[in-house]
DNA sequence: AGCATTTCTTGACATAGGTTAAGTATCCTT
DNA sequence: AAGGATACTTAACCTATGTCAAGAAATGCT
């Protein structure tokens, strides 16, 4: 059921049952086809979207125009293109369901009044965005510290949902290595 | 004059001449040396601070207890540990002078209080966390595109600051290489 | 000023991962 | 069910960057 997504999503010390239905009462649900646009580039973002089922990504492209995926937004998860949403710019980024997926939707503008007269949405926001920006920089940390089989590793262990879903292509993008040398990481990680 | 760095930094549409007042009014002037510790791993931040000279760094230790440069905080900019701050849990990261260096702080405590009594800083706190956020995302796609020479040009051109004052070993750390590696680009930079 | 420490450079060698290209398997579409 | 597109695997070869070790240069300390 639904109530339990956001429960989960939006919980916080200060979250009152009243706060929690009122923010509820503005979501829309979505049902989404594998491979459906939610946002992209060069749009400006104007909802962000709460993942019940299935598994989304962000992508943007390179110099070269291939895709590269930027995040995995998994089930009980938040898809945001924050830079876009909240500072009212065109998106790099590209939004997009790697399955068929349902998710609820909010529009910026209703969400924009809740933040100005929910004091526990507010803090709720600052610390979701927080715990974001957390793990963007320990994402880029373990680009930098650990092996291309190290982060696959990681990814099986604490994503599995991602390693059974989306394809390798865009796992081994996300993970910053070419298709091939994934399937060459795989093979091994079979043999040894 | 530090007027001018909080107009700098503190800008928003909503931002009144008197709401900037307040705010600097909450801001402490501190002068730093070299290598005096802002933050240590395990303890809470309580405060964060506006940059008006010289430039600091954040740091994590990796799992060989190197010391991982994580970002370079230059003049008229933010070092804030955002995660811990607002999470009000222990940091993972150090901050720390890399030079002699002029910084504003404010506590976390009176930053609290603005937050919930402003609208204009809670937008521009929320915008402020947006451009950290697509900063880092911006940083980790270059770490995936970009070779470690370009890295190095692009920081180059972008922020010299860091080039001109961190020494060789946190640049290349920031940057995700060795530090031989770092010294044998610069070479080939200079023949080529 | 002189010694110790740290920082930076250089070179020889090793290796993870990239590139290209070909083959196979899987999935869609009609 | 057939045909074409897409996804995945494999192999040969290549290159950027890592590792280690030694020396030079710069910096800090007493």
């Amino acid at each position: 059921m639904a109530q339990t997504l956001f429960q989960k999503l939006y919980s916080h010390p200060l979250m009152t049952p009243q706060d929690l239905d009122e923010i509820a009462s503005l979501h829309q649900r979505m049902v989404l086809s594998k491979n459906d646009m939610l946002l992209q580039e060069g749009k400006t973002a104007n909802a962000y979207y709460l993942v019940e089922k299935g598994l989304i990504r962000f992508f943007v492209h390179d110099l070269d125009g291939n895709e590269i995926t930027t995040q995995f937004i998994c089930e009980n998860e938040i898809a945001n293109e924050v830079s876009s949403l909240f500072q009212r710019l065109p998106s790099v980024q590209n939004i997009q369901s790697v399955t068929d997926a349902v998710v609820w939707k909010i529009e910026f503008n209703d969400f924009q009044h809740l933040y100005h007269s929910m004091e526990s949405i507010r803090e709720w926001g600052r610390e979701w965005m927080s715990r974001q920006l957390f793990q963007t920089q320990q994402r880029s940390i373990e680009m930098i510290t650990h092996s291309a089989s190290m982060r696959y590793l990681q990814l099986i262990e604490h994503r599995p949902q991602i390693v059974q879903q989306a394809p390798l292509k865009q796992i081994a993008s996300y993970l910053g290595i070419a298709d091939t040398s994934l399937s060459r990481i795989r093979k091994e990680m079979i043999t040894n």
